[in-house]
DNA sequence: GGCTCCACTTGATTATTGTCATGTATCGCC
DNA sequence: GGCGATACATGACAATAATCAAGTGGAGCC
């Protein structure tokens, strides 16, 4: 397994890109790697954490059991993010679970680790909360959009994150399962199956896992309209 | 205006109370106090944030105003709360919006004073990553209830937040509007209404701005059920 | 090829919620 | 007291999403 590939990646997260060279190599030669299986759990809700990770290949799903049994996918990530740093710290429990929904493989940053760092140099913690305020920001944004947009508009929206491109056309590759999918956008599957047909009138052709996207801007914009007009439209 | 009051409130709000001493003057004598009429503005999202907001009295909303016009509230801070921790360090843009819900009093630390903070003291950060959590740890709770409870569990789960005992029965009053209960719980006031009307099998009786609990451990219970079942006891 | 398993789609039905319209109670105000 | 404003409740209807059930269509396997 290319050790310095992994490095890389965990360099570039976001939490640990702007810490200087010195401290990155410290933390880096104090955590470990574990690869995990497709349905394997990391870590329980409830459990007291102890370690920050960063997902360096492969994708993790942080879900949480609400008390009446039902499943909600908080977030789903992929190479390159972190998770779990706001936790760590106070030895806090976690407030959700996680699970490897690829296999993957992830590093783990013993929180004492990035405590030390911070004494060295405040400054790390500005990039610790730097860090936690994205996760915030992502929270918040899903809020948005399960109490202010419909299902459809959340997928069209899901769809153009996971596009680069600004404008034009393109073909995405959905990341995992739509039964993952309909979990993160709060929906069922067969809602998403739905969602999908709608958004054919929009210029969205979805085939196996791959969604061609026929105009950007047009889906965009379908995003973005209110539900009331979006509804003329399709008329 | 009581200074010594706000003095007290700032310093037993999670952000500040695990401060030593000396830092807590310092940083009170770096801040000041605004006073805000109810529907006043106290910032707009992308607005760049250069401050730490702690509410001293009254209420205050962050919301978020969708791309389709939909408002949707973040969270509604009380007396005691802090917010835009995470936000100010870098002076990103904030998130939401802030808006007075009540006449209120907020307390505004600049974020140099709590970058000064860190550096005295490094166990500073932790207390900030500390309240930070809390912060996102709500936000977790609010997307699980929205993913996985249905609209009058979620109206019961907020009473259940807002009554002390644990058991037994009680009455509490309603913190704010009931429009703005709908809108924290992402839903319409219509719908708020009718989930009231179906707590009253559940024993919540509400009378104006206030709500009548017979059995704490019903409604518990109620919250906690699995949709389907909780329709076949309605029968 | 033909088989089954699996992920996904589609259809029919019901439930939940939003929308719009209307009704009602309370409060301040003259 | 009467007036209007505001907040809330309710009813009728449309739309959206969940549920249950059946169908499709690959991928892997014999």
């Amino acid at each position: 397994m290319p050790n310095e590939r992994r490095r890389k990646i965990a360099q570039n997260s976001l939490l640990l890109k702007s810490f200087p060279q010195d401290i990155q190599d410290m933390i880096l030669s104090m955590s470990s790697w574990r690869e995990y299986d497709r349905g394997e759990t990391l870590f329980l809700q409830g459990e007291t954490a102890q370690a920050i990770h960063i997902v360096t290949d492969g994708w993790v799903k942080l879900y949480r059991i609400a008390p009446n049994g039902g499943e909600a996918v908080v977030n789903v990530f992929a190479k390159g993010e972190s998770f779990g740093e706001a936790v760590a710290f106070r030895g806090h429990a976690y407030p959700v679970s996680a699970e490897a929904v690829t296999s993957c493989e992830v590093m783990r940053i013993p929180s004492v680790a990035l405590l030390e760092a911070m004494r060295k140099d405040p400054e790390i913690a500005v990039s610790v909360l730097a860090s936690t305020f994205a996760h915030l920001h992502s929270l918040v944004s899903q809020l948005e959009q399960l109490k202010a947009q419909t299902g459809p508009q959340r997928v069209a929206e899901f769809l153009l994150e996971h596009c680069e491109q600004e404008s034009g056309s393109c073909v995405i590759t959905l990341p995992y399962d739509k039964f993952l999918i309909a979990g993160r956008l709060g929906m069922k599957p067969e809602s998403l199956s739905r969602s999908f047909a709608r958004l054919k009138t929009v210029g969205v052709h979805i085939n196996r896992n791959h969604a061609a996207i026929d105009d950007i801007e047009l889906l965009r914009d379908y995003s973005e309209t209110d539900p009331v007009e979006t509804w003329h439209k399709a008329q």
